[in-house]
DNA sequence: CATGAATGAGCGTTCATTCAT
DNA sequence: GATGAATGAACGCTCATTCAT
């Protein structure tokens, strides 16, 4: 009888669950100023329980970069659709981007987090590589094959532009994160114009 | 005579070797890692000394914060010439923004960490504004009031995309910071060639 | 029917594994540095069933000591030949408690342990009589009842001391137990010699 | 001014009163039963105190066995004189031993607990060469080159045979680390009669 | 009976901060 | 002013024990 699946799936959700307060925490206070109480508290398990699921704090960053990480590219790659013109699918990846952003905020923090001495000075996470990139190489690529940008265009240089710039632009003008509202324009309203001033730039583009 | 002035130099100098000592570490390790004994050795003076020019370890963050924004802004100044069109100006923020992030990299470290939660959560550090925007909006204005941009532009949002995408980019792409190189392409590239993409595309903006 | 019979068997039998598991853990890793998981992993049961047989990890050193102890006894009683002179029957004890030695090291690293504060200040452990003692003084009794020791030797002091020794040089001569070889000579080398001297002093032996 | 000997002083004597209460609570509770609020506390100093000293529990062990090995070196060195013969010799170093058993009960337990895996399992302690066994060995040689024992006697294996049994006798009949008296020989007695019968059994020596 | 997930007290260690000299 | 020894609160992690299934 299912008593083997009923545990199993308890230990999964016992397991989501401890993810989901530490994502909530980590984002809230950061990696290394979180503790495992913090988390235990929100998790509403007891601190021990968390050693049953992760050997270490850091694990727990782990799971959620990759978590994070695997998210990003599934949305890109449903974003996506060969059919339209590159720049295009451009809007279509920006609005995808927006989309996450707003519907896990957590998931930026982390990735932005990530990238810093702070936390990578104690965590092992190998800054796996930006999942923004390949996709949006190709893309710009297929850009240029269909003519929809020039040739001298150079798709891998463009492609960590649009990445950094996106994400630079959360990263300073994010509000939550910010604490106080230091910009009344919405994160979606800078990131669509960004991406228009690319699609123009890439466009007029005579020498790389 | 002069004694109180000797001893106010020394004085200022001995807060200033803390204050470099203490953005090397900071830079190097993540604020939050960082131990008032680091500094203090890196400093070489003794751990308590410390406590005589900063009341904690946040303190010294809130200065160098200070001392970087001000940098910013000073050779952000220096950098433009009024008589000059705005793209023009704009290249040379681009070209200025680029020297100091190769003069002064771990201000830069420090400015990005600024931003995440693991510091401002022990750090009473007001996230001061950012020192870039008003510059950039001011002279994008100018632009538009030139007719270099077409008045369709927003300045301020555009101002906010150019500050935003350049330091996203910075932050994506720096190498040391990053641990292993994970592009090839030098960062002052990568950051002219967005600004030559943000100028096209700000010329060739028609509804902002 | 039998069933009770059956279910008192494998009672018993999974008891014994039990003890086993702990018996092999104890004497590699010492009683404080072993886990009930270690116990439970190498006994292949629960965690929670160990609590069905043993109140405490020290109950099962209690229960392990006491089998050591009977086994020595036994080995004792098994050796001795009442027929034979008192040093034959000395130089039997030796062997058989080489031979126990070889067979079951275990307990003897157990039996050290047992002596020392690290166990006994988590164990209620009695730290029972030495096992060897008595038939060890009534053996050198005889003995010098049939002349083969002088009336001067005092049997239970002679005793004690073959006891100590023996014990001693095989604390401080075992091989494994130290880890590396910090001697060539083999155990029962030592121990036999030990024993030729021991039986020559106690013949040679004016006053006691 | 001396003012930088005292402070080195101070740091000394406070260092000594650490390990003078490690050396007093490892004896009592056994090493691994030990915390270092214990030692703390009987040194009434602040727990981080103590890491200013060591740099971790197993450090002050291993401290302390240094300490403890390089006294029986010392005493052993000073008991011998070398215009005797080979057996007063013998008698001298037992009664020096004796002497530091009564003196230094507490080196004495550490050095057992050193053999024993439930303290080496955390203690990188290379458990440094028995410092007893070279001087024994030499004096034994001697003995043999003099005349006092038969040139069939194995120095380096009656060297074992005496430390071994010394020990062995002190761990077994110790009164204090047993908890109760189980024995009403003092320790003094069986180490001098043990002495006895090695010398008279090794003069009685025809084959090793 | 057997299981193993959950618990939470406890420990070794770190480090910002204080203060006597 | 400068020092650095001392402090002790706090944290990450372990593990003996319990108990619902």
């Amino acid at each position: 009888m299912g008593t083997r699946d009923r545990r199993s799936r308890e230990k999964s959700a016992r397991r989501e669950a401890i993810l989901k307060a530490a994502k909530a925490v980590f984002a809230e206070k950061g990696v290394l100023a979180t503790t495992i109480d913090d988390i235990a508290e929100l998790a509403e398990v007891a601190k021990g329980t968390i050693y049953l699921y992760f050997r270490a704090k850091e694990e727990m960053f782990s799971a959620l970069m990759d978590e994070g990480l695997a998210l990003v590219g599934q949305r890109f790659s449903e974003a996506v659709d060969l059919a339209l013109p590159a720049d295009e699918n451009l809007r279509r990846l920006c609005d995808a981007y927006c989309r996450l952003y707003r519907e896990e905020p957590q998931y930026f923090k982390l990735l932005f987090f990530c990238s810093h001495a702070d936390v990578r000075a104690k965590t092992c996470a190998n800054p796996s590589e930006c999942p923004g990139l390949p996709p949006l190489a190709l893309l710009i690529q297929k850009g240029i094959d269909e003519g929809t940008f020039p040739p001298t265009v150079d798709p891998v240089k463009a492609a960590a532009i649009a990445w950094g710039s996106s994400n630079g632009i959360i990263l300073m003008f994010e509000q939550e994160l910010q604490g106080s509202t230091r910009f009344d324009l919405p994160i979606e309203d800078l990131l669509r114009t960004n991406t228009e001033l690319f699609i123009r730039g890439l466009k007029a583009t005579t020498s790389a």
